[in-house]
DNA sequence: GCATGATCATGC
DNA sequence: GCATGATCATGC
């Protein structure tokens, strides 16, 4: 076997893979065996992929299909898949799953001499095409780049990946693993990893068993290093980080800036920035954030790169929310197609990835009773807890088993005007208080089509639907964040 | 007051 | 043109 005694050997080498496959690389007398190997191994071919590449491109012998690290000469070695979008954009098909968390271990450890850091300082981000149902021996690999995690990162994502890694511990030792969510931390996450749903772990300090789970590399946080590493693009987007004086979470910078202006009125807010936006501006609240934040566009990269919304909420007068928060329109055939958790690929039900990954920004005003000003409240970073995921789930097992037996319309009404109103099976707001389903389209006329006729009218497609986040629910969630008034 | 279906409006 | 943020209308 070769030795390599520097990174830079790693790299140089793992370039005679770049802009070919492992079938162009390979002994052709072997092509044979390796391929009856991948039908054997079925859903470790991913695994085995790694393997391939250690033999074929490092010459590092294997030894059968284990969990053995893929390292060489201290590089981490991270062969993952790439897609190709719409727009003939390269993005990352997934997250970038690193090792296992060893919930009794990792609460022993610090940052700086953890586990995660020893084993993934430097890793060779192998990026290859995926192509639905294409042999792993034919993937072409289209970008190479070494990684050296405390060196090419800025100072700012460096220091937030520690906090992500804090707050994951913090929450193991809380007892708290089995709450664990990738939504959770910003760029590094806690992402469920198991072969399947009936493997759990012990956790420290609680008897509760955990979902075993892995860090990884948020999916956004991987394209924006696409993006500006590999192909050196600068981005379009605007930073928060712009004149900070020293290095800060994304959470303390937004709490800062919005410190000044926190139980101000907007006239009070705009009158502080010296600001001549008017009442009558499109997204006149959106704007006002923009200002209080120092950026020009909605395009926000730090909330970009940790798949972070920015909502702003209105309650009324007197506290309460009205509007529930929507999720992108589901198309039927698709979501019955779906699984809550697809073991054999890793994959997650489009709503269960949406609860599991995404954080919420919050901004909340508040209206004043009797005029036109708002108040601006307070902002919170929120992410869906995973006590209540459950809750979700049973909407979207409804939702499904409705679909895919042509369960859609109830019950046709007429309202006084003689006009048709519909009456649908999906469970509504008081179905249980967490989750809804509700129409999303422009209008009851914008529709996608039914992988089964609506039994009652026979209509082969209905009314655009997504699930929403009860008011009610988002509601307490804000009157029970206690960070700020 | 609230649930529910519906639609308008904005930005990409 | 479309997705989605924002809001309305109706009826109990």
């Amino acid at each position: 076997m070769t030795t390599y005694i520097t990174k830079e050997e790693v790299l140089e080498q793992s370039r005679i893979i770049l802009n070919k496959s492992l079938y162009e690389i390979m002994p052709s007398d072997q092509i044979e065996e390796i391929e009856r190997k991948i039908y054997e191994y079925k859903n470790q071919r991913k695994g085995y992929l790694g393997e391939l590449i250690e033999w074929y491109v490092f010459g590092k012998k294997p030894d059968g299909l284990s969990q053995a690290d893929f390292n060489i000469a201290g590089v981490e070695l991270k062969a993952t898949p790439l897609k190709k979008h719409k727009n003939n954009i390269y993005a990352s098909k997934e997250r970038l799953v690193f090792s296992m968390i060893n919930y009794e271990e990792i609460v022993k450890e610090t940052w700086e001499k953890s586990s995660f850091l020893k084993k993934n300082k430097v890793i060779l981000l192998m990026f290859y095409l995926w192509i639905q149902s294409q042999s792993i021996l034919d993937y072409e690999f289209k970008y190479i780049h070494l990684l050296d995690l405390l060196n090419d990162l800025s100072d700012e994502d460096v220091f937030q990946i520690q906090k992500d890694w804090e707050y994951i511990v913090e929450k193991i030792k809380r007892g708290e693993a089995h709450l664990l969510s990738e939504g959770d931390t910003y760029y590094l996450g806690a992402c469920t990893k198991a072969a399947n749903s009936r493997v759990v772990r012990d956790q420290p300090m609680n008897r509760t068993l955990a979902k075993p789970r892995a860090f990884s590399f948020k999916q956004q946080y991987i394209n924006y290093l696409i993006q500006t590493k590999l192909l050196k693009r600068k981005t379009s987007t605007d930073s928060i980080f712009k004149k900070q004086r020293r290095i800060e979470t994304i959470e303390s910078v937004v709490k800062e800036k919005f410190a000044l202006f926190i139980n101000k009125t907007d006239e009070e807010i705009l009158k502080k920035l010296n600001s001549n936006l008017g009442k009558k501006s499109k997204s006149y609240k959106r704007l006002i954030v923009n200002q209080i934040l120092g950026v020009k566009s909605n395009n926000i990269e730090e909330l970009e790169k940790a798949n972070i919304t920015l909502k702003v909420v209105t309650l009324e007068y007197n506290g309460r929310l009205k509007e529930s928060i929507s999720f992108p329109f589901f198309k039927y055939k698709d979501l019955v197609n779906e699984l809550w958790y697809d073991e054999e690929n890793e994959n997650m039900a489009e709503l269960h990835l949406q609860l599991e990954t995404k954080k919420f920004m919050f901004v909340v005003f508040q209206k004043v009773k009797g005029s036109d000003d708002i108040i601006l409240r307070k902002t919170m970073f929120w992410n869906f807890p995973m006590k209540d995921i459950s809750k979700a789930r049973d909407v979207w097992e409804k939702t499904v088993d409705f679909v895919s037996s042509g369960k859609i319309v109830k019950e046709i009404v007429l309202d006084k005007k003689g006009k048709e109103k519909r009456i649908t099976y999906f469970p509504g707001m008081s179905f249980n208080g967490v989750v809804h389903v509700r129409p999303h389209g422009s209008n009851s006329r914008d529709v996608n089509i039914l992988p089964v006729a609506d039994l009652l009218t026979g209509q082969k497609s209905y009314t655009k639907q997504c699930f929403w986040l009860n008011a009610g629910y988002i509601q307490q969630a804000i009157e029970n964040d206690k960070d700020q008034a």
